[in-house]
DNA sequence: CGCCGCTAGATTGTTGACAATTTGCCCGGA
DNA sequence: TCCGGGCAAATTGTCAACAATCTAGCGGCG
């Protein structure tokens, strides 16, 4: 039976427009970035669109979509596989974010109004109360959303698209990375300076101080991948 | 020679793989960065399909792929047509291009090898000379070579995927500031001095010259937009 | 005379079947 | 035993027809 009733499907792809594709692509997605399927893992056409009750044409266009967003790897008439970040790759991509994020970090600086400080303001605080109750779960939520408010605020609307399909591609390793012992700690003082310098609104501080952060994060990457 | 079936398709798309669709997508870039399709102009799957030779679900692979590459705008149910950038987007579009051609230019000061220095070297006499010459073309055609050959040494291979999508986005830009009267002879000091830094191997200055070369690329495209 | 619903055309989204390519395996021979 | 040809299964690439959706023009009604 192709069509599944009203009551009837999963519990999501909600909006309309294309259904099969997005419903395929948000599934895939989802399934990619929360490790249900393994990096590396062929990803067969026919099996998936089974799973995911999209016709093959459907899965494929979202293979394609998911390809240019870098989380899958397609290689013409050999198939389709989640695609694998090495530690160098992740340091690369690590050192985009570093340029990009600087950028939005300047600009933010530059033109944020005083209730987006005080949205900053009150993340940092919530960032201090994580690290002091020892809870790197929450502290990787908050620090996630520092990110993203900064990328907001700043309005480089081409950048943020930059970044957050850069970002996707390194979910894995950031959450390893905030689940290490002693990391969070380490970063807080970095984060803290960032809010500093765009509520300050010295935008030179805030590169800076975006730009150590990213530094961190690599030799952080670095040193995890050597394991 | 590949294999030239007996059939004849056309006299192009050489490589194997998924012919119709590379084969579509090739001719559709080249379209819409030659300007042979308008800013703005609905594509048709049924007709372009028809028009390049493949059937609509290759064409469709196709829009697809382009879409994420930001030269194609797709709405659900209602179409696709060629992305037109505004003129604020080209400038957000090129202060990302400023972020990371930035950092190309350090990576390539901290580590390029005689050779190519000697490269750059010849490329910068090369502007020089269509300065002189006040030949705009062969200057964009350089200015174009310089900033691939720095891409290039700096090794940063993710910066340079990300360069390229920026980029092809404002070819019609760049092609209508490469003719202005003036911009060459302009622009020359800042090429130069990228080209300086780049080969003193100091990535501090080639940073602020790259820097500086696309605050003033985006002075003229602000001054362009305005008329 | 102007506005609303409606039908018809055009266009996109989806489906299942067909063709081409790759890969692993089996079998015969040295 | 080891090697190579070639067959067959699996998988991707392509195609043409079908269904859903949107757009525009037209006639009826207030």
């Amino acid at each position: 039976m192709p069509r599944p009733q009203p009551g009837g499907r999963r519990a999501d792809s909600p909006q309309a427009g294309e259904p099969a594709r997005a419903h395929a692509i948000s599934a895939l997605r989802r399934a990619i970035l929360t490790g249900d399927v393994a990096p590396g893992q062929r990803l067969v056409e026919e099996e998936l669109a089974g799973r995911l009750h999209v016709t093959r044409a459907s899965l494929r266009a979202a293979l394609i979509g998911l390809t240019a967003d870098g989380l899958v790897e397609r290689v013409p008439n050999k198939g389709a596989r989640v695609r694998v970040v090495s530690t160098e790759e992740a340091v690369a991509i690590t050192e985009c974010r570093m340029a990009l994020e600087a950028l939005c970090a300047v600009k933010a600086a530059e033109h944020a109004t005083g209730k987006q400080l005080d949205h900053l303001r009150e993340i940092g605080g919530r960032l201090r109360r994580c690290v002091s109750d020892e809870d790197p779960l929450k502290y990787s939520e908050a620090n996630q959303e520092l990110h993203r408010t900064v990328r907001l605020i700043s309005g480089q609307t081409v950048a943020v698209t930059l970044l957050d399909r850069l970002n996707a591609q390194l979910v894995r390793q950031q959450f390893q990375l905030a689940l290490r012992p002693g990391r969070p700690g380490e970063s807080l003082g970095e984060h803290l300076a960032i809010i500093d310098g765009i509520t300050r609104r010295d935008p030179d501080a805030a590169d800076k101080a975006t730009r150590a952060h990213l530094s961190s994060v690599i030799s952080a990457l670095r040193a995890a991948g050597r394991r």
